[in-house]
DNA sequence: CCCTGATTCGC
DNA sequence: GCGAATCAGG
């Protein structure tokens, strides 16, 4: 893979949004977080705005109260991330989406859309799109200690609305 | 151990 | 210019 300008051009966009350089370097494809790194380095992007030493570690399950929630089935969710919005859909089992109980506001960390042979034990095998596409992809994201999924989609695959209301 | 960016240096 | 190896750190 070499540096083409246009793929110059999403490396400036997804740094400056804050996007590490593991998650930049999965999205771009064909190269490492090394090369993402030494190639920031190079375009003298290091700066970076805000984001310097925050790392993102495991960040808290969005799981928002359901107080006035709108009984409305939902059949994909638009993640959004940065500024200029970064966004992954996921879709909804069919089963999953009778449970679903969509809430005001809430937060869904960016799939890092991972390919079969980049999951590990600790990242979230929820799967995006057509298995048999090319696009195909996984969550991965961090798991949960207790399953295969992060923490937003254990809870959007099993969860059912009446334990959610309960576990408030 | 998981991850982050920074730096070096052979290619 | 490129990026693997390495370093320093959360």
């Amino acid at each position: 893979m070499n540096w083409t300008d246009e793929r110059v051009e999403l490396l400036k966009k997804l740094w400056s949004e804050g996007l590490s350089a593991s998650q930049i370097a999965t999205q771009l494809g064909g190269v490492s977080r090394n090369a993402v790194i030494g190639k920031v380095h190079r375009l003298k992007l290091s700066a970076r705005g805000r984001t310097s030493s925050a790392q993102p570690r495991a960040k808290k399950t969005p799981v928002s109260n359901g107080t006035k929630t709108t009984t409305r089935p939902t059949r994909t969710i638009t993640a959004t991330i940065g500024a200029t919005a970064l966004a992954a859909q996921f879709d909804v089992e069919p089963v999953a989406r009778q449970m679903l109980r969509p809430t005001a506001n809430v937060v869904i960390p960016i799939s890092r859309k991972l390919a079969l042979i980049e999951l590990t034990e600790r990242t979230c095998k929820w799967p995006n799109g057509d298995p048999l596409s090319e696009e195909f992809n996984f969550c991965g994201n961090e798991a949960g200690e207790s399953g295969p999924y992060c923490g937003y989609h254990s809870k959007v695959a099993y969860q059912p609305v009446s334990e959610r209301k309960r576990a408030r």
